[in-house]
DNA sequence: TTTAATTGATATATAATTAGTATCATTAGA
DNA sequence: TCTAATGATACTAATTATATATCAATTAAA
C-alpha cells in the first residue's frame, strides 16, 4: 500500500494538473487538497528534488509542473518517491529488493508474484494524470 | 506489500501442501522454509485459527491444511492474515478502508485504483497453491 | 529599502507497525 | 511419567509513517 505521503503527492501533481502553467504556492495546494501544510512543504520538496515540478522562491512563489499531465503517470510519482510500498512483496522490484531473498531460485511464488507485479505496474504507468482532472 | 509474517503464512502453507495429509510440526515448517522457530508458532497459530489450517498437540502433533490445495488461493491467506497491505491504497479495500477517505465522492484517482486493485485480486485469486508445488 | 510571502534545508517528535522473542500452561502419545 | 508438541499471552526492539519546528535564502511588492 502506498504511504499517505505518496497519496499527498499524487493530490499535489493532480491539483497542478487542473491549475495549468502557473506557479502555485504550497498552501494552496494543502488546503485545496486537505493536506497538512507542513507535510506538503516536505511533499513538494521531494516533488522538487525529483524533478517532477519545477519551484521559484519569493512572494508570488511556488510550484508547477514540468511536463504536462499527460506524460505523467502514476506509476511515475508513486516510484519516484515510494518505490518499495507499491511491490506486492521485497522480492518484487526489478532488482529483486535490497535484501535479495536467497530462497528466489526456489520459490515458485515468486514467479507468479513478479508476472502479477508486471500487471500492477503496467496498470498504474497507463494512468496519466489527464485522465484524473474532470469531476 | 505483504508484511514478511504474511509471506512466512505462504511459505507455510506451501510446505503443507507440498507434504500432504500428515501433521508437520512447527519446528520442520521452520527449518524448511527458513522461518524463525517462534515466529512460525505464532504464524502458525494465526493461521489456525482463521481456520486454514488445523492443529492436534502432544507428541506427533502438529499442524495439516483443511482444504487441498487447489482449493487455497494466495489471496485467500494475504487476506486472512494481511487484508490492509495488499491494497495499492487504503481507500481500495471493499468497505472503502478503516478511516474512510472523504474525498472518494470527487477523487478521479480512487476508481482507477479500484479498478486495478480488483486486477490484482482477481490475479492472486486465481493462484491456488497446487500451480506452486513443483520446482 | 523594508516587508511579507514564498521555498530550501535540516532537525526533531510521536505514534504505529513490523519483526521477533519469552514464558508458562495444556495436550497427547510413547 | 516423560517428552514433544500446540495454546495463550505478554513483551521487546527496530523500523517506518506521519507529521511538526526552526531558521535561512529568495523574490516581489509596498
Amino acid at each position: 500500500m502506498i504511504t499517505r505521503e505518496t497519496d499527498y503527492a499524487i493530490r499535489t501533481v493532480l491539483y497542478l494538473s487542473q491549475t495549468g502553467k502557473d506557479y502555485i504556492s504550497t498552501a494552496e495546494i494543502a488546503e485545496k487538497m486537505d493536506i497538512p501544510y507542513r507535510f506538503a512543504r516536505k511533499v513538494v520538496r521531494n516533488l522538487t528534488e525529483a524533478h517532477l515540478v519545477e519551484s521559484t522562491r519569493g512572494k508570488t512563489g511556488g510550484v508547477r509542473l514540468i511536463l504536462a499531465p499527460k506524460e505523467i503517470s502514476l506509476l511515475k510519482v508513486i516510484q519516484t518517491l515510494d518505490p518499495k510500498n507499491i511491490l506486492l512483496n521485497s522480492c518484487c522490484s526489478d532488482n529483486c529488493g535490497d535484501h535479495k531473498c536467497e530462497r528466489a531460485g526456489i520459490c515458485t511464488v515468486h514467479e507468479k508474484l513478479l508476472g502479477l507485479q508486471s500487471m500492477v505496474d503496467c496498470g498504474l504507468g497507463e494512468i496519466t494524470f489527464d485522465q484524473l482532472l474532470n469531476k
